[in-house]
RNA sequence: CGGGGUGUAGCGUAGCCCGGUAUCGCGCCUGCUUUGGGAGCAGGAGGUCGUCAGUUCGAAUCUGGCCACCCCGACCA
């Protein structure tokens, strides 16, 4: 067991500001709310951006990128998406400091230089990119425009959890416009098949695709598509979102282009995004109080080859073998390290890997030399095998195949077990109490009963499954009459 | 914004009630011995005790103000 890491047990939020700290994913800073992401964590976030790049650019998105400061006059200029991030948004009012008279070698702000109009520190960057998208679209011909850019954004959380929710974050985010409302609607969804298809086959993380209810919809959208997630202490986390705007962007931003019948109209918006907080998606469906658990296929270093020797001549032979090994790992792909340091003895470093999540560790030792064997460990089960040298490459490609589907069926298996149906508003009640998770239950439909509802029992309708079956039932609330379960849960 | 808590070496802490120049552990540096699950021994470096003011011969310790951060709520696409 860890020295270091508060057991999930005993209390699951330490246990997570632990697993982000000790595995060296990232640090508080000095500005409050705002975090540092350390080089480990970093790799982790490098690697979900390459993986979702590539997936874009598959589905025929460009990158481009628009400015972080949003003047004033813009960002109102859709209504319901201005109100919904007015209460979260930085501003700048100034441009200059200036040496404090009153107290020399302080600065103060320099009142002379107040901006005529203030800039927005983007929360989001529909409002700056609608106000240019206006001049690139003129008529059908320009259209559709599949941009995505991958940026920072600032929303001034009142309270911050690292990753989950920080005042800044990282993220990408697709803006789409198009002709028809069709289209938009299909570039949506398949934008949160994409999430989806990440979420499950990169992270291992198995989601419920949906649709939210017009209460927890994004502010400026039509419709708002999700991935919903439960984290293993039985928390729902909203994972990524598909957002189809209509023409609510275009007409506050007055974006029209001539169809093939000459006539104008307003084009047709989506915009769809995921951020740094996949990061904590990911240590809340995998790691252990070991640590940090990373899928292979995220993993920055998906095996560690650590050599055990006792004198010079024996790490020059196990040298040998490692860097062999190394190689052969790397032509098919695989990421490998060495941790050959000297100043580290093996024990130090299985417990590190062990800590920072590296999926295969490879022990090799001049015992192993001889009998032409090596030991080869898995994070995700913490159990290692003994393994003839010549079959090892073999073997660690299987391996971390089976790591990956390993970790998905897990999580799979652990989202089914706490997924709960229930029939009335007391049982609704005793499974949030007692089990926790999801809740599938009937709903009539209404915000005022959702509302009523959340503010019982701080739990959310998270989304309407998509191709949900229809079935008769009451609203356990209510009791009027329901054409489908929704699910509901309490959330990061 | 409400409630609670914490500020002492890079990290974690003792000391505070009862005022006399700061304890211990981890980490760090040097050397030797070690190396198959977080090494051992010896030596060493490192501190304006969050900040400002007050009381006092003397403040980490007492008094008051301020600041910062953390946790729990409220808030949150």
């Amino acid at each position: 067991m860890s020295k270091v890491i508060t057991p999930q047990e005993q209390d699951y939020s330490k246990w997570y500001n632990d697993i982000v700290v000790e595995a060296d994913m990232a640090d508080h800073s000095a500005v409050k709310g705002c975090m540092v992401i350390k080089p480990h964590g970093y790799a982790i976030w490098e690697k979900m951006q390459q993986t979702l790049d590539k997936m874009f650019k598959d589905t025929g998105h460009v990158n481009a990128y628009f400015p972080l400061f949003i003047p004033k006059k813009l960002f109102e200029a859709e209504e319901k998406n201005a109100e919904g991030f007015a209460k979260e948004c930085a501003v700048v009012t100034h441009y200059r400091l200036k040496t404090d008279p009153q107290n020399p070698g302080k600065l103060i702000v320099d009142p002379e230089a107040k901006l005529e109009e203030e800039l927005i520190v983007r929360p989001t960057s529909e409002a700056i990119i609608w106000n240019t998208y206006k001049g690139w679209i003129q008529s059908y011909r320009d259209l559709p425009l599949l941009i995505n850019q991958w940026a920072n954004v600032v929303r001034w959380e009142m309270r911050t959890r690292l990753f989950l929710r920080t005042a800044e974050f990282l993220w990408q985010e697709g803006h789409t416009a198009h002709e028809t409302k069709e289209e938009a609607v299909e570039e949506s969804r398949k934008m949160l098949e994409v999430y989806a298809d990440f979420a499950e086959n990169w992270l291992a993380m198995p989601v419920i695709k949906g649709v939210k209810t017009a209460n927890e919809r994004f502010a400026g959208a039509d419709d708002t598509y999700t991935i919903e997630a439960l984290m293993q202490d039985g928390k729902a986390l909203q994972a990524g979102t598909s957002h189809f705007l209509g023409q609510n962007f275009a007409k506050a931003f007055d974006v029209k282009f001539a169809n093939k019948e000459g006539k104008l109209d307003y084009v047709w918006a989506t915009s769809w995004g995921v951020s740094t907080r996949l990061m904590g998606a990911l240590i809340m469906t995998h790691s252990d109080n070991h640590g940090l658990v990373i899928p292979p296929k995220l993993a920055p270093t998906q095996v560690v080859i650590v050599p055990i020797y006792k004198t010079a001549e024996g790490l020059t032979k196990i040298n040998e073998f490692a860097f062999s090994l190394k190689a052969k790992l790397e032509a098919k792909n695989i990421s490998v390290k060495y941790d050959n340091r000297d100043s580290q003895r093996p024990g130090f470093k299985f417990a590190d890997h062990e800590l920072k999540g590296t999926p295969v560790r490879v022990a090799i030792g001049e015992r192993d030399l001889e009998s032409g064997t090596v030991e080869v460990a898995r994070r995700d089960l913490l159990s290692k095998e003994v393994i003839n040298m010549n079959d090892v490459e073999a073997y660690i490609e299987k391996l971390l195949r089976d790591i990956q589907a390993n970790l998905f069926n897990k999580a799979k298996e652990r989202m089914n077990t706490m997924t709960h149906k229930v029939e009335s508003y007391n049982e609704f009640k005793k499974v949030l109490d007692e089990k926790t998770g999801f809740i599938l239950a009937h709903w009539d439909g209404t915000p005022e009963t959702e509302e009523k509802i959340k503010n019982e029992t701080k739990a959310t309708i998270r989304c309407i499954p998509l191709n949900n079956p229809l079935e008769n039932g009451v609203c356990i609330y209510s009791g009027k009459p329901s054409t489908q379960r929704v699910l509901f849960a309490r959330a990061y």
